[in-house]
RNA sequence: GCACAGGUAGCAAAGCCCGGUUACGCGAUGGACUGCAAAUCCAUUUUACAGGGGUUCGAAUCCCCUCCUGUGCUCCA
């Protein structure tokens, strides 16, 4: 099966066919540098990073571009509110972009090139655009004249010119436009504003050009894949179809253009007017960063997404299970250690009668689901499902009683390896082996030895308490270690207990 | 108004492109276990697809109409 995508363009998931064979280049657009990154960001670039992560996995050479839009009028505004230069804004920002993304397991892309250092191309970009007529100057600045490719116009939204009129009319008079389906390449400069020279006088550029001459710097005139928000469809990205194709007569600019769905809250777009906005430090003030991008990544990347408290919690209770597992697998893999040399694998085979061969063929038979499943536009849902399901089969298989200590250990070899392919490189979900035999064992968790010695004295008055039938004394004692953090559970064998999160 | 999405069991969310079968999970209920809990395990909750027409042996899935929700409709949101 090869790899589908959906193309917003086509309307259609198509297969995918780079235009080099084994290689490709995809460019998303990034964050403009204003303020801390929030959750839309964290949707969209975990959505890219499976995709980058897929490719790769899928044995593809990729060059992955993002760009930084390093100057823009919120990022002046906030930069002059403060008294400080636009660039120190945009550096803070894009500081934290990194650190949060880094967190959420986010693959660093190859390049990231910034507005602020590709003026020239910008600007020679532009001159050609005039030269061909595509463009024309007017006292504010440049401007590029949708007239003069009318037949580009709605491409990715179907949306039409007269359509667009009713809605774009009446703001005409302020600009030097001379239609106001006419968008700015190059803004002529402003009081306050950092500006570069340019053959049209001081100024800056336009919000769409930086993408249409990074990409062609990067990629030359087309490339295989182009990915952001839905929201960026109109006009950012009609617009760079309009520029680029205009200027280098080459079409199509882009093979797919990918668009990841809205983050909402409780139904209504996340914004800060509704006061309903999270930054993605917000969300970790609560919960995990691999949580979080268990939750994003638990709906399809396409499909609106509503953040709340419960997606939140299950993707805890899920990631958890996951860490678990895995934590389950790497334990019963140290202990196999002291067994080798171990017997070979018996031959997966999910129709036969024998025990391991079974549960083997099972297994494989759920990563090859996964596979088909992200081959199909990337749905993580599925394969996230998949994961879930081989955990339950392995976490079976290691209690079995059907095979022997030594299959066993074979067994648990096989089982982190498949773990760590699905769930650790490809889905980016799985925490650090330490983590998860912490969360499967927690006598192998640094913050539970640190308060042994207490808990345990306490846990030895509990026990003569229970002894003597005491259950007020008893409970009186659980009490407290509960209010330690410390939840203790009565077994058979005696007191456990744990650290609550 | 126009455009583009979405409306699936108590919740959440796949499936829709390629009509006929699955989901992972949360919650709930019952049971095992327990001094009581918690955790865990087992079982049950397995004919839901916004509404109305149509096509078909058969539709969540294809066609038509309607309703609802969200977003976009340009560089200042």
């Amino acid at each position: 099966m090869t790899l589908h995508l959906y193309d917003t363009r086509r309307k259609e998931k198509v297969a995918f066919h780079p235009a080099i064979p084994g290689k490709v280049q995809m460019y998303v657009c990034g964050i403009t540098p204003y303020s801390p990154s929030h959750l839309g960001h964290a949707r969209c670039y975990i959505a890219f990073d499976l995709l980058h992560r897929w490719l790769e996995a899928s044995g593809y050479d990729v060059d992955y571009v993002q760009n930084f839009t390093d100057i823009d009028d919120k990022i002046i505004r906030t930069a002059n509110e403060e008294g400080i230069d636009f660039l120190e804004v945009a550096n803070r920002n894009i500081a934290d972009y990194y650190e949060v993304m880094d967190a959420l397991g986010v693959l660093r892309a190859d390049y990231y090139p910034r507005v602020t250092e590709h003026l020239e191309g910008i600007i020679s970009m532009i001159e050609k655009l005039i030269e061909k007529e595509h463009a024309y100057t007017a006292s504010d600045g440049v401007w590029f004249s949708v007239a003069s490719a009318p037949e580009k116009f709605g491409t990715l939204t179907g949306n039409t010119l007269d359509a667009v009129q009713a809605g774009g009319s009446g703001r005409l008079v302020e600009s030097g436009k001379k239609d106001h389906h006419d968008f700015a390449l190059w803004k002529a400069a402003k009081p306050d504003e950092p500006t570069w020279d340019s053959p049209w006088g001081p100024g800056r550029p336009g919000w769409h050009i930086e993408c249409s001459a990074m990409s062609l710097h990067h990629f030359g005139e087309s490339f295989d894949i182009h990915g952001g928000g839905f929201d960026l469809r109109f006009p950012h990205h009609e617009a760079e179809i309009f520029q680029s194709e205009c200027c280098t007569g080459r079409e199509p600019l882009v093979g797919v253009w990918m668009h990841n769905g809205f983050v909402r809250v409780d139904g209504e777009k996340m914004s800060k007017s509704l006061g309903n906005f999270w930054t993605v430090r917000d969300a970790f003030n609560n919960y995990d960063p691999l949580v979080l991008r268990y939750a994003l990544l638990n709906a399809h990347y396409r499909n609106p997404i509503d953040v709340s408290e419960q997606l939140l919690d299950d993707a805890k209770t899920n990631q958890r299970r996951l860490a678990e597992g895995y934590g389950q697998a790497l334990i019963a893999k140290e202990e196999g250690e002291a067994l080798e040399p171990l017997p070979p694998l018996p031959t997966p085979d999910a129709s036969s009668d024998s025990y391991l061969p079974k549960r083997l063929g099972i297994i494989e038979a759920l990563a090859e689901e996964a596979a088909r499943a992200l081959d199909d536009d990337l749905n993580s849902r599925i394969a996230l499902a998949k994961v879930q399901a081989g955990i339950s089969s392995i976490d079976e298989t290691l209690q079995s009683d059907q095979i022997d200590e030594y299959d066993t250990a074979s067994f648990a070899k096989f089982a982190v390896d498949w773990i760590e392919e699905i769930a650790g490189d490809i889905l980016g979900v799985l925490p650090e082996p330490a983590i998860a035999k912490a969360a499967r064992d927690p006598r192998l968790d640094p913050k539970r030895i640190a308060v042994k010695e207490e808990v345990e004295a306490l846990l030895a008055r509990r026990g003569i308490a229970r002894h003597a039938k005491d259950w007020a004394a008893a409970d009186e004692i659980r009490e407290r270690l509960n209010e330690m953090g410390i939840t203790v559970t009565d077994t058979p064998d005696g007191a456990s207990w744990s650290i609550k999160e």
